[in-house]
DNA sequence: GACATTAGTCACAAAAAGTGACTAATTCGC
DNA sequence: GCGAATTAGTCACTTTTTGTGACTAATGTC
Protein backbone atom coordinates (compact mmCIF):
# COMPACT_ATOMS: atom_id res chain seq x y z
CA UNK A 1 0.00 0.00 0.00
CA UNK A 2 2.73 2.27 0.31
CA UNK A 3 3.86 2.70 -2.94
CA UNK A 4 3.13 5.31 -5.02
CA UNK A 5 0.65 4.24 -8.18
CA UNK A 6 2.61 4.53 -11.48
CA UNK A 7 0.31 3.08 -14.12
CA UNK A 8 -3.01 2.23 -12.43
CA UNK A 9 -3.66 5.35 -11.45
CA UNK A 10 -2.00 9.01 -12.82
CA UNK A 11 -2.20 10.80 -9.61
CA UNK A 12 -2.50 10.91 -6.15
CA UNK A 13 -4.07 12.72 -3.64
CA UNK A 14 -1.88 13.91 -1.08
CA UNK A 15 -3.02 15.28 2.10
CA UNK A 16 -1.52 18.21 5.24
CA UNK A 17 -2.75 17.51 8.01
CA UNK A 18 -2.05 20.14 10.51
CA UNK A 19 -3.14 20.49 13.87
CA UNK A 20 -1.99 22.77 17.13
CA UNK A 21 0.01 20.28 19.46
CA UNK A 22 0.62 22.19 22.81
CA UNK A 23 1.90 25.45 21.90
CA UNK A 24 2.82 24.49 18.52
CA UNK A 25 1.95 23.45 15.09
CA UNK A 26 2.09 19.77 13.90
CA UNK A 27 1.63 17.95 10.99
CA UNK A 28 1.34 14.32 10.29
CA UNK A 29 2.92 11.78 8.42
CA UNK A 30 3.01 8.22 7.93
CA UNK A 31 5.60 5.73 6.65
CA UNK A 32 6.00 2.05 5.37
CA UNK A 33 6.38 -0.75 7.67
CA UNK A 34 10.01 -0.74 7.60
CA UNK A 35 11.97 1.69 9.34
CA UNK A 36 13.97 2.38 6.41
CA UNK A 37 11.93 4.26 4.62
CA UNK A 38 11.48 8.34 4.50
CA UNK A 39 8.31 9.71 6.40
CA UNK A 40 6.09 11.25 3.79
CA UNK A 41 2.17 12.83 3.66
CA UNK A 42 -0.99 10.61 4.15
CA UNK A 43 -2.12 10.33 0.58
CA UNK A 44 -4.24 7.83 -1.49
CA UNK A 45 -4.77 7.34 -4.71
CA UNK A 46 -8.37 8.35 -6.92
CA UNK A 47 -11.28 6.00 -6.69
CA UNK A 48 -14.92 5.34 -8.53
CA UNK A 49 -17.20 8.51 -7.68
CA UNK A 50 -14.81 10.46 -5.60
CA UNK A 51 -14.94 14.45 -6.06
CA UNK A 52 -11.00 15.11 -4.98
CA UNK A 53 -12.46 17.12 -1.95
CA UNK A 54 -14.30 14.18 -0.95
CA UNK A 55 -10.70 12.00 -1.27
CA UNK A 56 -8.98 14.20 -0.09
CA UNK A 57 -11.78 13.76 3.48
CA UNK A 58 -10.82 9.58 3.22
CA UNK A 59 -7.34 10.32 3.84
CA UNK A 60 -7.90 11.94 7.01
CA UNK A 61 -10.64 9.65 7.78
CA UNK A 62 -7.80 6.41 7.46
CA UNK A 63 -5.50 8.39 9.20
CA UNK A 64 -7.03 9.82 12.16
CA UNK A 65 -10.80 8.63 12.27
CA UNK A 66 -12.24 12.09 11.09
CA UNK A 67 -12.51 14.30 8.87
CA UNK A 68 -10.78 17.72 9.05
CA UNK A 69 -12.66 21.19 10.36
CA UNK A 70 -11.76 22.52 7.28
CA UNK A 71 -9.79 21.38 4.04
CA UNK A 72 -8.75 23.27 0.60
CA UNK A 73 -7.26 22.07 -2.04
CA UNK A 74 -3.63 23.42 -2.42
CA UNK A 75 -2.57 22.72 -6.36
CA UNK A 76 -1.55 20.22 -8.55
CA UNK A 77 2.29 19.65 -7.45
CA UNK A 78 5.01 18.02 -10.47
CA UNK A 79 8.37 17.89 -10.98
CA UNK A 80 9.98 18.65 -14.00
CA UNK A 81 12.69 16.07 -14.09
CA UNK A 82 10.83 12.78 -14.90
CA UNK A 83 10.54 10.88 -17.71
CA UNK A 84 6.71 11.99 -19.24
CA UNK A 85 5.62 8.27 -19.21
CA UNK A 86 5.04 7.81 -15.59
CA UNK A 87 4.52 11.76 -15.53
CA UNK A 88 2.71 12.01 -12.34
CA UNK A 89 1.51 14.79 -9.84
CA UNK A 90 0.37 15.26 -6.92
CA UNK A 91 -2.90 16.97 -6.37
CA UNK A 92 -2.11 18.21 -3.18
CA UNK A 93 -4.81 19.42 -0.01
CA UNK A 94 -4.68 20.70 3.53
CA UNK A 95 -6.57 19.98 6.36
CA UNK A 96 -7.26 21.47 9.85
CA UNK A 97 -7.30 19.03 12.72
CA UNK A 98 -8.37 19.87 16.16
CA UNK A 99 -5.87 17.82 18.61
CA UNK A 100 -7.95 16.14 21.53
CA UNK A 101 -10.19 14.57 19.22
CA UNK A 102 -7.88 13.53 16.22
CA UNK A 103 -6.04 9.76 17.24
CA UNK A 104 -3.44 8.74 14.61
CA UNK A 105 -4.21 5.37 13.45
CA UNK A 106 -0.83 3.24 13.48
CA UNK A 107 1.74 4.21 11.54
CA UNK A 108 0.98 7.97 11.64
CA UNK A 109 2.65 10.40 13.86
CA UNK A 110 2.19 14.14 14.58
CA UNK A 111 5.50 15.71 13.59
CA UNK A 112 6.19 19.49 15.10
CA UNK A 113 6.45 21.68 12.17
CA UNK A 114 10.00 22.91 13.41
CA UNK A 115 11.16 19.46 13.62
CA UNK A 116 10.44 17.56 10.60
CA UNK A 117 12.16 14.33 9.26
CA UNK A 118 13.31 14.76 5.33
CA UNK A 119 10.71 14.67 3.14
CA UNK A 120 11.13 14.52 -0.74
CA UNK A 121 11.46 17.96 -2.41
CA UNK A 122 8.06 17.68 -3.95
CA UNK A 123 6.07 17.19 -0.50
CA UNK A 124 8.52 19.95 1.15
CA UNK A 125 7.51 22.31 -1.22
CA UNK A 126 3.61 20.78 -0.19
CA UNK A 127 4.08 21.33 3.09
CA UNK A 128 5.49 25.25 2.26
CA UNK A 129 2.24 26.35 0.63
CA UNK A 130 0.26 24.59 3.14
CA UNK A 131 1.16 26.85 6.04
CA UNK A 132 1.28 29.57 3.81
CA UNK A 133 -2.36 28.48 2.70
CA UNK A 134 -4.05 28.83 6.33
CA UNK A 135 -2.00 31.81 7.23
CA UNK A 136 -3.58 33.32 4.09
CA UNK A 137 -7.27 32.04 4.92
CA UNK A 138 -7.27 32.81 8.65
CA UNK A 139 -8.26 36.37 7.86
CA UNK A 140 -11.55 34.67 5.48
CA UNK A 141 -12.29 31.87 6.88
CA UNK A 142 -13.17 31.23 10.61
CA UNK A 143 -11.02 28.07 10.90
CA UNK A 144 -9.53 29.09 14.22
CA UNK A 145 -12.42 28.79 15.74
CA UNK A 146 -13.45 25.30 14.97
CA UNK A 147 -9.87 24.19 16.20
CA UNK A 148 -11.00 24.68 19.36
CA UNK A 149 -13.33 22.71 21.57
CA UNK A 150 -17.06 24.28 21.04
CA UNK A 151 -16.78 26.45 23.68
CA UNK A 152 -13.29 28.21 24.57
CA UNK A 153 -12.02 30.92 26.33
CA UNK A 154 -10.87 34.14 24.48
CA UNK A 155 -7.24 33.96 25.58
CA UNK A 156 -7.11 30.01 24.29
CA UNK A 157 -8.63 31.60 20.68
CA UNK A 158 -5.55 34.22 21.22
CA UNK A 159 -3.21 31.58 21.44
CA UNK A 160 -4.63 29.85 18.57
CA UNK A 161 -4.62 32.76 16.25
CA UNK A 162 -0.97 33.54 17.21
CA UNK A 163 0.13 30.28 16.48
CA UNK A 164 -1.29 29.98 13.18
CA UNK A 165 0.19 33.22 12.50
CA UNK A 166 3.48 32.84 14.15
CA UNK A 167 3.42 36.21 15.97
CA UNK A 168 2.18 37.73 19.05
CA UNK A 169 -1.12 39.63 19.19
CA UNK A 170 -1.53 42.72 21.51
CA UNK A 171 -4.76 41.53 24.01
CA UNK A 172 -6.83 44.51 24.17
CA UNK A 173 -6.70 45.00 20.12
CA UNK A 174 -7.40 41.22 19.94
CA UNK A 175 -10.58 41.49 22.00
CA UNK A 176 -12.07 44.93 20.41
CA UNK A 177 -11.27 43.17 16.72
CA UNK A 178 -13.34 40.42 17.58
CA UNK A 179 -16.20 42.75 19.33
CA UNK A 180 -16.76 44.54 16.49
CA UNK A 181 -17.15 41.74 14.18
CA UNK A 182 -20.25 40.03 16.36
CA UNK A 183 -18.53 36.42 15.82
CA UNK A 184 -18.40 35.12 19.71
CA UNK A 185 -20.97 34.96 22.63
CA UNK A 186 -20.54 34.43 26.11
CA UNK A 187 -22.24 31.23 27.35
CA UNK A 188 -23.03 31.10 31.34
CA UNK A 189 -19.97 29.15 32.47
CA UNK A 190 -16.42 29.88 33.44
CA UNK A 191 -13.46 27.90 33.46
CA UNK A 192 -10.89 27.87 36.44
CA UNK A 193 -7.37 27.13 35.00
CA UNK A 194 -5.33 26.91 38.63
CA UNK A 195 -3.69 30.03 39.00
CA UNK A 196 -4.95 33.48 37.91
CA UNK A 197 -8.66 35.06 37.61
CA UNK A 198 -11.23 32.24 35.88
CA UNK A 199 -12.06 33.06 32.57
CA UNK A 200 -15.70 33.08 30.99
CA UNK A 201 -16.31 30.62 28.07
CA UNK A 202 -17.63 31.84 24.70
CA UNK A 203 -18.58 29.84 21.72
CA UNK A 204 -18.63 30.74 17.95
CA UNK A 205 -21.82 32.27 16.97
CA UNK A 206 -21.75 34.77 14.00
CA UNK A 207 -24.32 37.27 13.67
CA UNK A 208 -25.18 38.88 10.30
CA UNK A 209 -23.59 41.77 9.69
CA UNK A 210 -22.91 44.17 6.82
CA UNK A 211 -19.11 43.77 6.02
CA UNK A 212 -17.55 47.33 5.25
CA UNK A 213 -15.97 47.79 2.08
CA UNK A 214 -12.54 49.11 1.70
CA UNK A 215 -10.65 49.93 -1.16
CA UNK A 216 -7.38 48.62 -2.50
CA UNK A 217 -4.53 48.24 -0.14
CA UNK A 218 -1.18 48.60 -1.46
CA UNK A 219 0.84 47.86 1.74
CA UNK A 220 1.11 44.55 0.84
CA UNK A 221 3.06 44.83 -2.23
CA UNK A 222 6.20 46.76 -0.67
CA UNK A 223 9.06 44.76 -1.91
CA UNK B 1 -5.82 18.24 -31.66
CA UNK B 2 -9.10 19.40 -30.15
CA UNK B 3 -9.68 16.08 -28.73
CA UNK B 4 -8.91 15.41 -25.04
CA UNK B 5 -6.13 13.24 -23.88
CA UNK B 6 -7.78 9.62 -22.65
CA UNK B 7 -5.38 6.95 -21.98
CA UNK B 8 -2.47 8.57 -23.68
CA UNK B 9 -2.27 11.50 -21.30
CA UNK B 10 -3.88 11.54 -17.82
CA UNK B 11 -4.64 14.97 -17.14
CA UNK B 12 -4.47 18.41 -19.01
CA UNK B 13 -3.26 22.12 -18.46
CA UNK B 14 -5.90 24.40 -19.15
CA UNK B 15 -5.21 28.11 -18.97
CA UNK B 16 -7.30 31.08 -18.26
CA UNK B 17 -6.06 33.86 -20.17
CA UNK B 18 -7.88 37.24 -19.05
CA UNK B 19 -6.99 40.68 -20.67
CA UNK B 20 -8.35 44.15 -20.11
CA UNK B 21 -10.42 44.64 -23.67
CA UNK B 22 -11.74 48.27 -23.32
CA UNK B 23 -13.32 48.90 -19.69
CA UNK B 24 -14.27 44.70 -19.66
CA UNK B 25 -12.75 42.03 -18.66
CA UNK B 26 -12.34 39.22 -21.40
CA UNK B 27 -11.04 35.88 -21.51
CA UNK B 28 -9.39 33.79 -24.73
CA UNK B 29 -11.29 30.83 -26.09
CA UNK B 30 -10.78 28.55 -28.53
CA UNK B 31 -12.73 26.17 -30.93
CA UNK B 32 -12.07 23.55 -33.37
CA UNK B 33 -12.49 23.82 -37.53
CA UNK B 34 -16.43 22.67 -36.74
CA UNK B 35 -18.53 25.58 -36.29
CA UNK B 36 -20.89 23.13 -33.99
CA UNK B 37 -18.12 22.59 -31.17
CA UNK B 38 -18.47 24.13 -28.25
CA UNK B 39 -15.87 27.09 -27.21
CA UNK B 40 -13.33 25.85 -24.54
CA UNK B 41 -10.70 27.13 -22.68
CA UNK B 42 -6.85 27.10 -24.48
CA UNK B 43 -5.32 23.90 -23.30
CA UNK B 44 -2.30 21.44 -23.84
CA UNK B 45 -1.00 17.58 -22.54
CA UNK B 46 1.75 18.17 -20.46
CA UNK B 47 5.49 17.04 -21.99
CA UNK B 48 8.34 15.89 -21.55
CA UNK B 49 10.57 17.76 -19.40
CA UNK B 50 7.94 20.53 -18.41
CA UNK B 51 6.96 22.15 -15.64
CA UNK B 52 3.21 22.70 -15.25
CA UNK B 53 4.67 26.07 -15.15
CA UNK B 54 6.01 26.43 -18.37
CA UNK B 55 3.32 24.13 -20.31
CA UNK B 56 0.76 26.92 -19.36
CA UNK B 57 3.38 29.46 -20.31
CA UNK B 58 3.56 27.41 -23.33
CA UNK B 59 -0.42 27.38 -23.96
CA UNK B 60 -0.33 31.00 -23.87
CA UNK B 61 2.14 31.54 -26.70
CA UNK B 62 0.37 29.38 -28.86
CA UNK B 63 -2.22 31.07 -28.43
CA UNK B 64 -1.20 34.66 -28.13
CA UNK B 65 2.16 34.55 -29.42
CA UNK B 66 4.06 36.14 -26.07
CA UNK B 67 3.71 34.86 -22.22
CA UNK B 68 1.08 36.08 -19.63
CA UNK B 69 2.54 38.89 -17.44
CA UNK B 70 1.88 36.60 -14.73
CA UNK B 71 0.59 33.20 -13.96
CA UNK B 72 -0.86 31.41 -11.06
CA UNK B 73 -1.86 27.58 -10.46
CA UNK B 74 -5.65 28.00 -9.65
CA UNK B 75 -5.89 23.90 -8.86
CA UNK B 76 -6.82 20.81 -10.38
CA UNK B 77 -10.12 20.27 -11.27
CA UNK B 78 -12.20 17.01 -11.35
CA UNK B 79 -15.66 15.75 -11.86
CA UNK B 80 -17.67 13.25 -9.40
CA UNK B 81 -19.08 11.62 -12.04
CA UNK B 82 -16.60 9.89 -14.43
CA UNK B 83 -15.49 6.57 -14.68
CA UNK B 84 -11.84 6.16 -13.01
CA UNK B 85 -10.86 4.51 -15.79
CA UNK B 86 -10.30 7.97 -17.37
CA UNK B 87 -10.45 9.72 -14.16
CA UNK B 88 -8.86 12.85 -15.79
CA UNK B 89 -8.21 15.81 -14.46
CA UNK B 90 -7.40 19.59 -15.51
CA UNK B 91 -4.53 21.52 -13.67
CA UNK B 92 -6.04 24.99 -14.06
CA UNK B 93 -3.61 27.74 -14.80
CA UNK B 94 -4.59 31.63 -14.85
CA UNK B 95 -2.78 34.39 -16.38
CA UNK B 96 -2.80 38.16 -17.39
CA UNK B 97 -1.91 39.54 -20.50
CA UNK B 98 -2.29 43.32 -21.89
CA UNK B 99 -4.57 43.80 -24.47
CA UNK B 100 -2.43 46.03 -26.76
CA UNK B 101 0.01 43.56 -27.43
CA UNK B 102 -1.15 40.41 -27.52
CA UNK B 103 -2.84 38.77 -31.05
CA UNK B 104 -4.82 35.89 -30.85
CA UNK B 105 -3.53 32.91 -33.28
CA UNK B 106 -6.18 31.23 -35.42
CA UNK B 107 -8.98 29.59 -34.10
CA UNK B 108 -9.01 31.95 -30.90
CA UNK B 109 -11.09 34.97 -30.01
CA UNK B 110 -11.47 37.23 -27.09
CA UNK B 111 -14.92 36.97 -25.04
CA UNK B 112 -15.87 39.79 -22.72
CA UNK B 113 -16.07 38.10 -19.28
CA UNK B 114 -20.04 39.32 -18.67
CA UNK B 115 -21.03 37.39 -22.24
CA UNK B 116 -19.34 34.24 -22.21
CA UNK B 117 -20.72 31.26 -24.84
CA UNK B 118 -21.61 27.94 -22.97
CA UNK B 119 -18.91 26.08 -21.18
CA UNK B 120 -18.89 22.74 -20.00
CA UNK B 121 -19.11 22.75 -16.01
CA UNK B 122 -15.75 22.37 -15.40
CA UNK B 123 -14.59 25.07 -17.43
CA UNK B 124 -17.34 27.25 -16.05
CA UNK B 125 -15.99 26.73 -12.43
CA UNK B 126 -12.69 27.33 -13.50
CA UNK B 127 -13.45 30.44 -15.11
CA UNK B 128 -15.16 31.70 -12.25
CA UNK B 129 -12.03 30.69 -9.74
CA UNK B 130 -10.08 31.96 -12.06
CA UNK B 131 -11.96 35.79 -11.52
CA UNK B 132 -11.59 35.50 -7.63
CA UNK B 133 -7.49 33.99 -7.46
CA UNK B 134 -7.27 37.82 -9.59
CA UNK B 135 -8.83 39.89 -7.32
CA UNK B 136 -7.24 38.37 -4.58
CA UNK B 137 -3.65 38.55 -6.04
CA UNK B 138 -4.03 42.09 -6.62
CA UNK B 139 -3.13 43.62 -3.03
CA UNK B 140 -0.17 41.25 -2.81
CA UNK B 141 1.09 41.10 -6.40
CA UNK B 142 1.86 43.93 -8.63
CA UNK B 143 -0.22 42.78 -11.47
CA UNK B 144 -2.22 45.92 -12.68
CA UNK B 145 0.64 47.94 -13.08
CA UNK B 146 2.30 45.56 -15.39
CA UNK B 147 -1.18 44.98 -17.35
CA UNK B 148 -0.34 48.47 -18.74
CA UNK B 149 2.20 50.17 -20.86
CA UNK B 150 5.54 51.08 -19.05
CA UNK B 151 4.52 54.58 -18.58
CA UNK B 152 0.92 55.21 -17.50
CA UNK B 153 -1.58 57.91 -16.18
CA UNK B 154 -2.87 57.53 -12.67
CA UNK B 155 -5.97 57.35 -13.94
CA UNK B 156 -5.48 54.84 -16.24
CA UNK B 157 -4.29 52.81 -13.38
CA UNK B 158 -7.19 53.00 -11.48
CA UNK B 159 -9.49 52.10 -14.18
CA UNK B 160 -7.32 49.14 -14.85
CA UNK B 161 -8.22 48.14 -10.78
CA UNK B 162 -11.49 49.37 -10.75
CA UNK B 163 -11.99 46.60 -13.92
CA UNK B 164 -10.13 44.40 -11.79
CA UNK B 165 -12.06 44.41 -8.62
CA UNK B 166 -15.40 45.11 -10.67
CA UNK B 167 -15.97 48.34 -7.98
CA UNK B 168 -15.41 52.36 -8.01
CA UNK B 169 -12.69 53.72 -5.89
CA UNK B 170 -12.39 57.12 -4.58
CA UNK B 171 -9.69 59.25 -6.84
CA UNK B 172 -8.43 60.45 -3.52
CA UNK B 173 -7.96 57.69 -1.10
CA UNK B 174 -6.28 55.22 -4.15
CA UNK B 175 -3.81 57.96 -5.24
CA UNK B 176 -3.05 58.70 -1.06
CA UNK B 177 -2.77 54.77 -0.68
CA UNK B 178 -0.04 54.62 -4.09
CA UNK B 179 2.11 57.08 -2.66
CA UNK B 180 2.44 55.83 0.96
CA UNK B 181 3.56 52.61 -1.02
CA UNK B 182 6.22 53.94 -2.84
CA UNK B 183 5.27 51.98 -5.74
CA UNK B 184 5.55 54.30 -8.68
CA UNK B 185 7.51 57.80 -9.46
CA UNK B 186 6.88 60.35 -11.96
CA UNK B 187 8.24 61.20 -15.28
CA UNK B 188 9.17 64.01 -17.03
CA UNK B 189 6.44 63.08 -19.90
CA UNK B 190 2.88 64.44 -19.85
CA UNK B 191 -0.13 63.33 -21.94
CA UNK B 192 -2.72 65.19 -23.43
CA UNK B 193 -6.16 62.93 -24.00
CA UNK B 194 -7.79 65.66 -26.05
CA UNK B 195 -9.93 67.34 -23.70
CA UNK B 196 -9.27 68.27 -19.98
CA UNK B 197 -5.86 68.77 -18.21
CA UNK B 198 -2.79 66.87 -19.22
CA UNK B 199 -1.87 64.15 -17.17
CA UNK B 200 1.43 63.21 -16.37
CA UNK B 201 2.52 60.05 -16.42
CA UNK B 202 4.36 57.68 -14.43
CA UNK B 203 6.44 53.91 -14.06
CA UNK B 204 6.50 51.49 -12.00
CA UNK B 205 9.38 51.44 -8.91
CA UNK B 206 8.75 50.23 -6.26
CA UNK B 207 11.01 51.22 -3.26
CA UNK B 208 12.33 48.99 -0.75
CA UNK B 209 9.73 49.86 2.52
CA UNK B 210 9.17 48.32 5.70
CA UNK B 211 6.01 46.47 5.45
CA UNK B 212 3.86 47.43 8.29
CA UNK B 213 2.51 44.74 10.43
CA UNK B 214 -0.80 44.18 11.27
CA UNK B 215 -2.52 42.21 13.56
CA UNK B 216 -6.01 39.60 12.86
CA UNK B 217 -8.60 41.21 10.37
CA UNK B 218 -11.85 39.75 11.51
CA UNK B 219 -14.30 41.79 9.56
CA UNK B 220 -13.70 39.45 6.22
CA UNK B 221 -15.41 37.37 8.40
CA UNK B 222 -18.87 38.77 9.00
CA UNK B 223 -21.21 35.79 7.74
C1' DG C 1 -14.41 84.16 -22.78
C1' DA C 2 -17.76 80.86 -20.64
C1' DC C 3 -18.02 76.16 -19.93
C1' DA C 4 -17.27 71.34 -20.02
C1' DT C 5 -13.77 68.02 -18.93
C1' DT C 6 -10.13 65.64 -16.86
C1' DA C 7 -6.03 65.89 -13.44
C1' DG C 8 -4.50 66.62 -9.12
C1' DT C 9 -4.67 68.27 -4.09
C1' DC C 10 -6.50 69.57 0.41
C1' DA C 11 -8.69 69.45 4.68
C1' DC C 12 -11.75 67.54 7.70
C1' DA C 13 -14.29 63.76 9.86
C1' DA C 14 -14.76 59.14 11.02
C1' DA C 15 -13.07 54.75 11.85
C1' DA C 16 -9.65 51.57 13.08
C1' DA C 17 -5.46 50.09 15.33
C1' DG C 18 -1.38 50.23 18.65
C1' DT C 19 -0.38 50.51 23.33
C1' DG C 20 0.32 50.80 28.38
C1' DA C 21 -1.83 50.96 32.47
C1' DC C 22 -5.34 49.90 35.14
C1' DT C 23 -8.93 46.76 37.86
C1' DA C 24 -10.74 41.90 39.00
C1' DA C 25 -10.62 37.27 40.61
C1' DT C 26 -8.33 33.52 41.61
C1' DT C 27 -4.19 30.17 43.61
C1' DC C 28 0.01 29.62 46.17
C1' DG C 29 3.32 30.04 49.82
C1' DC C 30 3.75 31.28 54.34
C1' DG D 1 -5.49 35.10 57.02
C1' DC D 2 -2.46 37.81 54.02
C1' DG D 3 0.47 39.36 50.44
C1' DA D 4 2.64 38.01 46.05
C1' DA D 5 2.06 35.98 41.74
C1' DT D 6 -0.89 34.98 37.92
C1' DT D 7 -4.30 35.23 34.57
C1' DA D 8 -8.65 37.73 32.81
C1' DG D 9 -10.70 41.63 31.33
C1' DT D 10 -11.27 46.75 30.44
C1' DC D 11 -10.09 51.60 29.73
C1' DA D 12 -8.28 55.68 27.98
C1' DC D 13 -5.27 57.80 25.09
C1' DT D 14 -2.62 58.30 20.88
C1' DT D 15 -1.56 57.46 16.27
C1' DT D 16 -2.65 55.89 11.85
C1' DT D 17 -5.59 54.96 8.23
C1' DT D 18 -9.55 55.69 5.49
C1' DG D 19 -13.81 57.89 3.45
C1' DT D 20 -15.26 61.87 1.33
C1' DG D 21 -16.48 66.35 -0.67
C1' DA D 22 -14.78 70.32 -2.16
C1' DC D 23 -11.38 72.76 -3.99
C1' DT D 24 -7.65 74.39 -7.66
C1' DA D 25 -5.23 73.51 -12.30
C1' DA D 26 -4.83 72.96 -17.16
C1' DT D 27 -6.59 71.85 -21.23
C1' DG D 28 -10.24 71.68 -25.46
C1' DT D 29 -14.86 73.29 -27.42
C1' DC D 30 -18.16 76.45 -28.78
Amino acid sequence: MRERPSRTSPYSIDVVLVTAMGNELAILLTRGSTERERWALPWRAPQAGETLETAAGRVAEDALGERPIWTEQIGAFGDAKRHPSDSEISVAFVGLVPHETASPSAGYTWFPMRDLPPLSPRQRAIVEVATRTIQGRLDHAPIAFRLLPSTFTLSELQQVYELLLGKRLHKASFRRALQAAWLVEPTDEMRSEGRGRPAQLFRYAPKKRRRPHRGVRFDFLYP
